[in-house]
DNA sequence: AGCACGCCGACT
DNA sequence: GTCGGCGTGCTC
């Protein structure tokens, strides 16, 4: 059979089944989404629509049409509402799928992030759903020359926009966003009669609906011509059930050839939904491969985990952790559930995807932001069919509508794009699906080389007890048991590639002034000799990342915020840019010092342009491919540069952080780490963390064949404890000196933060606001937690608004009382924003 | 978020 | 006196 049957409501009955039938009911209180509304509004039903608890409705609201979630039938509306009042529910957009281990989930997210609970729908849903009502501003009629004579200069603007414009035709907010006063100027536009503002209903991501033909004749036809036998017989051989477009194209048939079919009751057409998927490179199929010990072990576990107990997997790199993936969730697709895999960002790991394609095939469904909405949309809808299926995807597929969920995997758990930034809520994936794991009762694994100092303590206090102990201490609440799973070797016992740390600072003593020092420089000339291929890691994208004046020392920053302007040198004879890597403003590289005049400008610091650059002098016969978010914006980049890498179409990739996730390439002998300083030295107490992260994931690409492969780390800080932990392939000491240092300080995993983020286009609110919530703050304070602040960011001004921001700092062995967030809202003027950022990774 | 209503200063 | 700014509050 082609296509779904999600239109129709017998599958989506099915789905609701533990939902009484409450149709008899006429009043619904329902979630609008609207800032500002935490409260329920009452609805009616119109008598023609049938709602279920947890469908996706648009309603009218105030003048708008906008999205809402139905929560509950009541026998009575509010007493103090005047029936009058109550409008009618005016669509169902989606059957929805809110079950009620699903349903507890969202208001935990939305419970621990402080966020409204439409704020935490909103991020589970696929984008589009929840719609709403836009103005838009139209022209009427011919526009004569000189009518907006007498008219405002915000009219004459809008005015010009409009005739511009092919369908004369925007939305009020694009307006409003192009033209100063375009309220005035509408408003003045309206009078005239010169335009009409209107309603446009919500824009919602539907099913896409294809006409499908099925054969229902007896085989025994007999009132037919020739043409029409072939059709039936095309249509029979492809199992009496096809698209109609495809069945037309395969027979060169037209439309009103199988239209008499239908009317002579040969064969039925109808709508049906048609899933856009997207559709992954073919495959070769691939067997389980035969596991390591460690592996075999690791695998053995997690497959007997009971109920919704952990596993930490602390693979080295190129351990096969992957391989331990696939085998765990094998199983679990025999016993009819699903495997939930999150990984840190979809594009940068094609080669993940493609080997669950190859031993799952149609069972993998990938769902992440990348997609297109319809695609999302369908992927979505595939979802809550319940069949057995891997869903791949980025820390929104945490939230994925996967009714029999058998396990969830987060790959690279350390990775900090699983913490969202903005929108709120601020989630982070890892504490989600622990969530998650626990009202499903399923298990969960997190994997890593280098495991975040949170999912080492949890583990590591918890390892060390037996699982048969750890049901006896737990009588009363039963934690889940974490188990610590290592992986200590590579497949196949090779070694991890020896780290050679270079102390850049001599190799200027000894006159090598080169950004590359002559170890790596050696590297690189015996490379393509020995037909093997390398990685030059950069931690800046761009050529230079800043550029000052030689006469008067002036730095080129970026008007609207405070950082310096990174030169980017794009291609031979095309405009060279400065470009600010915070609010991607861009202005032409000046010949002179716009504060001096003098014409001596001189670049500082190496970006991936600029290594690339010196490659190309140095190294005229070696091919390379610049690897950064400059070459890989369009879709499907990654791939295509990573498959040409694979190819050997090129010696040498030259990249940043990028590269550092989950790159699995045989062929590659060589690391080079051009300067590892700027990684080390980041104010944030995490910078250290993350550098021994970065650099152990970037050392550890090398060696994977049958080459054990080089590492060369340049620095000027060579007994830096990150790098001699890098060097040394030490993970353990190196966390357990950085947890004392987080503990003497309070800071995470031992404690927890809370960082109030504030912004303003106005400096003076922003502070003023920002001192005015830490000294109600400060009333609060209980031994249990600290404030710091409140304190400028560290980059004061970001696309001309400025920021300030409060820590709090809270112990975790107190049960701490937390401050009255309405109250400390409303100490919030509406020209400051504030965020509330639950457990931080971004402190800068 | 929109969009009302409603209260103050710059004009007729 | 009126117009038109924008601050405050409501939307079932």
């Amino acid at each position: 059979m082609v296509g779904v049957n999600l239109t129709g409501r017998s599958v989506v009955a099915e789905l609701q089944g533990y939902y009484q039938s409450q149709t008899n009911q006429r009043w619904l209180e329902v979630l609008v989404d609207c800032p500002g509304t935490q409260e329920v509004y009452t609805y009616k039903l119109p008598a023609q629509l049938t709602v279920q608890p947890g469908d996706i409705l648009s309603v009218p609201f105030g003048a708008n049409q906008v999205g809402a979630i139905a929560l509950r039938f009541v026998e009575h509306p509010p007493v103090d509402l005047s029936p009058d009042k109550i409008r009618a529910v005016e669509d169902v957009v989606s059957r929805g799928f809110f079950p009620p281990a699903y349903w507890e989930l969202l208001n935990r997210v939305a419970a621990y992030y402080y966020t409204p609970l439409i704020a935490a729908i909103r991020v589970a849903l696929p984008p589009g759903l929840l719609g709403r009502s836009q103005r838009r501003i139209k022209l009427i009629g011919e526009i004569k020359p000189g009518v907006d004579a007498f008219c405002t200069p915000a009219a004459k603007e809008i005015l010009a926009l409009l005739q511009a414009q092919p369908n004369k035709d925007y939305s009020f907010i694009y307006l409003q966003r192009q033209v100063r006063n375009a309220y005035r100027g509408v408003r003045e536009l309206l009078r005239l009669s010169l335009v009409e503002s209107y309603l446009e209903p919500p824009r919602l991501t539907r099913p896409k609906l294809q006409k499908a033909v099925t054969l229902v004749g007896t085989g025994l036809e007999r009132d037919i011509t020739s043409r029409q036998q072939e059709i039936l017989d095309v249509l029979r051989r492809q199992g009496g059930d096809i698209w109609l477009s495809e069945l037309l194209r395969l027979c060169n048939a037209s439309p009103s050839t199988l239209k008499t079919l239908e009317q002579k009751g040969y064969v039925v057409i109808e709508e049906r939904e048609m899933l856009r998927q997207e559709q992954g490179v073919l495959q070769a199929a691939d067997e389980p491969k035969t596991l390591t010990a460690a592996q075999s072990r690791a695998v053995e576990t997690i497959t007997q985990l009971a109920g919704c107990d952990r596993v930490l997997l602390h693979g080295v790199t190129g351990s096969g952790k992957t391989e331990v993936y696939l085998q765990a969730i094998a199983p679990i697709l025999r016993q009819g559930k699903s495997a939930l895999v999150l990984v840190p960002e979809i594009g940068l790991t094609p080669q993940l995807t493609d080997r669950f394609r190859a031993r799952f095939g149609s069972k993998v469904c990938v769902y992440h932001s990348a997609l297109s909405d319809g695609e999302r949309y369908d992927t979505w809808r595939q979802m809550l069919l319940g069949e057995p299926q891997v869903v791949i995807g980025t820390r929104s597929a945490i939230f994925a509508p996967l009714p029999r969920l058998g396990l969830i995997i987060l790959d690279e758990e350390h990775d900090s794009s699983f913490k969202q930034d903005s929108p709120i809520p601020t989630y982070h994936a890892r504490t989600v699906a622990q969530w998650r794991a626990e009202l499903e009762n399923c298990p969960l694994v997190l994997g890593s080389a280098t495991p975040s100092l949170e999912s080492w303590v949890i583990s590591r206090e918890q390892g060390s007890r037996g699982a048969e102990e750890q049901q006896q201490t737990t009588t009363n609440y039963q934690l889940p048991t974490t188990h610590y799973l290592s992986l200590p070797e590579r497949i196949q016992s090779r070694p991890l590639p020896p780290v050679e740390v270079v102390d850049m600072r001599q190799e200027i003593q000894e006159g090598n002034r080169s950004i590359f020092s002559r170890a790596l420089l050696e590297a690189l000339q015996q490379l393509q000799a020995r037909g093997q291929q390398g990685i030059l890691f950069i931690h800046r994208r761009g050529h230079s990342t800043f550029v000052s004046c030689r006469s008067c020392g002036n730095v080129l920053e970026c008007p609207a915020c405070d950082v310096s302007l990174s030169y980017h040198h794009t291609e031979e004879g095309a405009p060279q840019l400065l470009r600010c890597h915070y609010c991607n403003y861009s202005q032409s590289h000046p010949r002179n010092c716009p504060e001096c005049g003098s014409p001596y400008l001189k670049f500082f610091g190496s970006g991936t342009q600029r290594v690339a650059q010196e490659i190309t002098r140095l190294f005229p016969q070696l091919r390379f491919i610049r690897f950064d978010s400059d070459t890989t914006r369009t879709k499907g980049a990654h791939r295509t540069l990573l498959t040409q890498f694979a190819n050997r179409e090129a010696d040498l990739l030259i990249g940043t952080q990028m590269l550092t996730k989950g790159l699995d390439l045989p062929q590659v002998t060589l690391i080079g780490v051009v300067a590892a300083d700027g990684l080390l030295h980041l104010p944030d107490y995490r910078a250290a963390e993350r550098a021994f992260q970065t650099l152990t994931q970037v050392a550890g690409r090398a060696g994977r064949g049958d080459d054990p492969g080089r590492v060369i780390l340049q620095t000027y800080t060579p007994d830096h404890p990150v790098i001699q932990a890098v060097r040394q392939h030490e993970y353990e000491g190196f966390v357990e000196a950085e947890l004392q240092q987080r503990v003497a300080l309070n800071y995470p995993p031992h404690g927890r933060l809370i960082l109030l983020r504030l912004s303003s286009v106005e400096a003076s609110a922003v502070e003023n606001t920002a001192g005015a919530i830490a000294s109600y703050l400060n009333n609060y304070i209980t031994p249990s937690w600290e404030i710091l602040g409140p304190a400028p960011a560290n980059i004061l001004r970001v696309a001309n608004r400025y920021r300030w921001q409060i820590l709090l700092k809270i112990a975790t062995d107190l049960q701490p009382v937390l401050p009255d967030w309405q109250q400390v809202r409303s100490l919030c003027p509406n020209n400051v924003s504030l965020t509330i950022d639950v457990d931080p990774l971004n402190l800068m």
